[in-house]
DNA sequence: TGCGCGGAAAATGTCAGACAATTAAATGTA
DNA sequence: TACATTTAATTGTCTGACATTTTCCGCGCA
């Protein structure tokens, strides 16, 4: 674990990256414990705070965990699928608000990914998504439903499509571009006309993945992306109105 | 900027929860100022140092920068997708080096989401993708490459095959599964035979490209998906066979 | 008046030492 | 043997100090 870089200042990044390195090219195994504070400071020549701040980086990425007391330390953390989602999804929200991209471009990568899941979706057809589908198309047909909760449900509904195929990376991967969607969602105001076009487009997805229709959940998630594209330009034509 | 959760202990990740809240909500903007450490230590009643380590998990996650003097502190900072793409990456290949995810696995994840993007790729069919395409299958036709150069040379591939659908946020949410998979795709033995059959399938789809006929480019994709499979199936046997 | 130069000030980066809190192992006791 | 107690190791936090970097402001000088 040796291997320190000479660039001038911030020898915090540099410890936090000398051991990062160590644990992702695999020098370091899961549940393997680093030497405690105390050690790694006389070993890179530092004092015990700035060892601290190098550990903070890393427990920020989830990749050690620190126990208190005697024979605690910090350990090599094993990943977990749901921390690796919410990382993620922090990091594909605000990539997405910070950069004001076009909804034209988010909608269209949300729409090719879950394309790519719905023919797995469908030949694997598991129950348990398909109830959670059914679940939210029910609450989106619901009267007084406010905007952001329709959205929070559009979003439930694609969650829950994407797990349906059965493949955990893929829905990692996926997580972030449905999660970071909804922001620009909530944008759009959905009168009830519009809603009842989502809801027959969604009864249409849950009804092919059920008949294991790989065909027609692709023609359908089409016409939504379609349609899903109007609703945000016309939102955003109004916002731009409004504006000026 | 208030909030503070009761959990007892951990006083610098509590502190740092309330800040990125702040930011992912929006509150604070980008390239807005934070307090300096000695204002926020006051505002959140404790001492520099616990206040720094909070800073540095932030900073962890590039959601600040710091300056130093006169007029410097801690600035909200816009994520680039470069570093969105970079920490995305070291995720996605912690997540699977670490949890044991099967061949098939992250091999169907990769190839259903780059078959998303294959038809975006070859309705735009930017010169520069495919000029890259090309120079990798070159290079992949070489004698003498090592295994490691081969893989390498095949994930830039890909890249530029999901790069070329020119939409960054596809290809922000695609770098992690394609380079993810680098290092389960470097256990494989490539024989010259396996790779003149993979420089034949990666021809046909920088032609299909070329010709933005989308449907060819799925076809040679799936083909390729197939005997990727193939060939990581008999390297994970092997290596089972030999270590029993 | 205009320009460069230097010091003051503000902020982060780093260090040293101390104490508190926590936990597991070692030790002692019934 | 089983249980309670001590002890040692380690992280969590605080205080205070100094080093370093950078900007701003005023001063001297042409």
């Amino acid at each position: 674990m040796k291997t320190e870089p000479k660039s001038p200042s911030d020898l915090s990044a540099q410890i936090a990256k000398a051991i990062r390195d160590a644990i992702v090219d695999g020098r370091m195994i899961v549940d393997e414990r680093l030497p405690s504070e105390a050690e790694l400071a006389a070993e890179f020549n530092v004092s015990r705070p700035t060892v601290r701040e190098a550990l903070k980086r890393l427990a920020a990425q989830s990749l050690i965990r620190t126990q208190r007391g005697a024979f605690g330390g910090a350990f090599v953390k094993r990943l977990s699928y749901e921390e690796a989602y919410g990382q993620h999804i922090t990091t594909s929200t605000l990539l997405l608000s910070m950069n004001a991209v076009r909804f034209e471009t988010a909608c269209e990568a949300r729409y090719a990914l879950e394309r790519a899941c719905a023919p797995l979706a469908a030949q694997r057809r598991d129950p348990d998504h398909l109830a959670t589908m059914r679940a939210e198309i029910h609450r989106q047909g619901q009267p007084g439903l406010s905007d952001e909760s329709f959205c929070a449900s559009d979003v439930t509904f694609h969650r829950a499509l994407v797990d349906g195929a059965g493949n955990p990376v893929l829905s990692y991967q996926l997580a972030g571009a449905v999660e970071a969607m909804q922001p620009l969602m909530n944008m759009i105001t959905f009168t009830e006309r519009s809603r009842e076009e989502i809801v027959n487009l969604h009864t249409a997805i849950a009804d092919a993945i059920e008949a294991q229709d790989a065909k027609a959940a692709d023609v359908n998630l089409e016409e939504l992306a379609a349609y899903t594209l109007t609703l945000g330009q016309d939102a955003m034509e109004k916002r731009a109105r409004k504006s000026t």
